[in-house]
DNA sequence: AATATTTCCGGTAACGTTTCCGGAAACGTT
DNA sequence: AACGTTTCCGGAAACGTTACCGGAAATATT
């Protein structure tokens, strides 16, 4: 109904110029300080607002981020209220899209965000990628793309991440301190980053104590509890079985624990489990299950921050690979007590 | 570097004026079929793309929907998705803010979305807010508002929610027609609507299967896993204790079982428990766990469907309500083989 | 008192698009 | 051949804002 007020009606009002009002409702320079103040109070009067529209073409920039991530679990979720925090008190707007795991949702989304103008991208990249197309033509039209927790290889942009393959290191490490000697993994698809970082920690681990690897003891399989609950079975059917499981997800530890659960098996007695990402989860299924911690709100903050810091370089070419050292939360699933 | 080609460099190149483009790439009458052909190739080779900020700024509208929920778990980070689908099918971008199940951020960010000039709302209320205003604005500037899931209580606006006295009773009818008599549930805040339904649902079911409800077998918990394993355990520890668990979500399902089997109870022999929202963890957990269906995807599907219908009402004042019937999906939890 | 400097303001173009309006050219009708 | 119609196009205003520029008035400097 009653259209919204504008600089134009403040200036009627006031018998001043729009160039007046628009320097007064910014903190220009060249401005009195009683016209700036008149200005100021009528503005709130009216309940002004500024029409960010206007703003944003004639500035040509919107203020608007837009974020990219797979889904929306747990994990993601948590990032993106830290992106969401950090980003807003910095006076930018968020648009969250999910690709779905998709390739072609992801091209899609970058170029409808692309198309909405968003002065920049942050984004995790989705698993079914591996195209960089994309992402380098943003790049190429200088708009800054800052990327987080799951990266895209051989592309050159600033990123935050976990150091999986630490995350994977310590999880082994501390099961080999416990004692297990027959450590399986439950990994990823193989052509899954985080998944294979993950992975080579853990072998990395198997290497520094001279465990050998043994093939049958690493698994691939989906990114979820059911698959993780049918490979734990088959792993467990074997007649040399593990006595320990590290599994590169805390929805795989679940699946897997009820595996364990069915074969009768005594954790962490008979057999040792650690999940990754520690979601509240873990400690609330029995027993609780030791779990490697994903800072995902913390890596969502910083991302963001990244992504302000980028926005500081017009010129273009920063780029900081930041990379957080994971903990390890050891839960009774793993704690055979020794220290 | 390269500036984005504009309507005005296309004009240019072809020697015709900006407005006859303008005709050219929308579907004009006024329009030759050749020029109109031949700006269309133009402008597909030089990749042209319409300035959203400028054509919104004309036409008053940003083909923008904000979507507020409260937070983004399994359950509405599915119906995000449901909502994302149709609105991109019509050509809608999606805006989306969690309030955090906080009063302030749900204003703060229906501030944030309106001068953002979304051209209206979908919204799941945060369980804190009581006092509706900040609709009742949006409302009054004759912008559409569609809410979901949690509706706001005395406020006139279309909707789509899942029937949950419906759940309730059937989560409740299923659970005395198994043969248990004292069925106890645990609920949310007192002032949780959903949380609420689904209680009368419970209550109404007691009533006409003639069983006297018992006080003590209500249970109002936070809305989490650690409320209710200690709420549960509560339970167990009556003299005379319930023989069944109500949960009104999947969450304080698992954390029930967690306490039953804790206490070495047998489900569905000694105890039977039902949860609600159909998360895909319920079939993970063991025993499966019993709980009544929650559409998200289809709720978020349908609420966007009823905001474009609400767009193609421009002078206001459609209503409608839908509500979705509810399945109950029967699973170990509480199957004592009853038909 | 004359000049130099500062302070403050208004006019105007521009951002990229749509839309209204008037009119030239082409066509059809008597 | 004169008129009315249709077809097509260009000019210009508008959406709400910012930013540059020039200049009047006020103040400071000699």
């Amino acid at each position: 109904m009653d259209k919204p007020v504008t600089i134009k009606d403040i200036a009627k009002r006031l018998n001043i110029s729009i160039s007046t009002v628009s320097r007064a409702l910014r903190d220009a320079a060249d401005i009195n300080r009683n016209t700036k103040s008149a200005v100021m109070r009528l503005a709130e009067e009216l309940n002004y607002q500024p029409n960010r529209l206007a703003v944003s073409l004639r500035q040509n920039q919107t203020h608007t981020i837009g974020v990219i991530v797979p889904n929306l679990d747990y994990v993601l979720s948590s990032m993106v209220r830290g992106i969401d925090e950090v980003a807003l008190e910095a006076g930018y707007t968020v648009m969250v899209c999910q690709s779905n795991e998709s390739f072609g949702r992801e091209i899609v989304n970058t170029k409808r965000l692309l198309d909405s103008l968003v002065d920049g991208f942050i984004i995790s990249v989705s698993s079914e990628t591996k195209s960089f197309d994309h992402f380098k033509k943003i790049q190429d039209r200088n708009i800054p793309l800052v990327l987080f927790d799951r990266l895209a290889p051989n592309l050159v942009a600033p990123s935050v991440k976990l150091d999986n393959e630490n995350g994977g290191f310590i999880a082994t490490e501390h099961l080999i301190k416990q004692g297990y000697k027959k450590i399986a993994i439950l990994a990823g698809p193989k052509n899954l980053g985080i998944s294979n970082q993950r992975m080579d920690g853990y072998l990395n681990a198997l290497k520094k104590y001279k465990i050998k690897k043994n093939n049958q003891f690493i698994v691939h399989c989906d990114f979820n509890q059911q698959y993780a609950y049918a490979a734990t079975k088959d792993l467990l059917q074997m007649k040399d079985r593990p006595d320990a499981i590290f599994t590169i997800s805390d929805r795989m530890a679940i699946g897997a624990q009820l595996a364990i659960k069915e074969n009768n098996l005594k954790m962490p007695e008979d057999i040792g489990l650690v999940g990754f990402n520690n979601e509240p989860v873990t400690s609330l299924v029995s027993p609780e299950i030791s779990s490697v911690d994903m800072p995902a709100f913390d890596i969502g903050k910083a991302a963001a921050k990244l992504f302000i810091e980028v926005m500081h370089h017009p010129e273009g070419g920063y780029v900081e690979e930041q990379v957080l050292k994971p903990k390890l939360f050891i839960r009774s699933s793993s704690n055979r007590g020794v220290l």
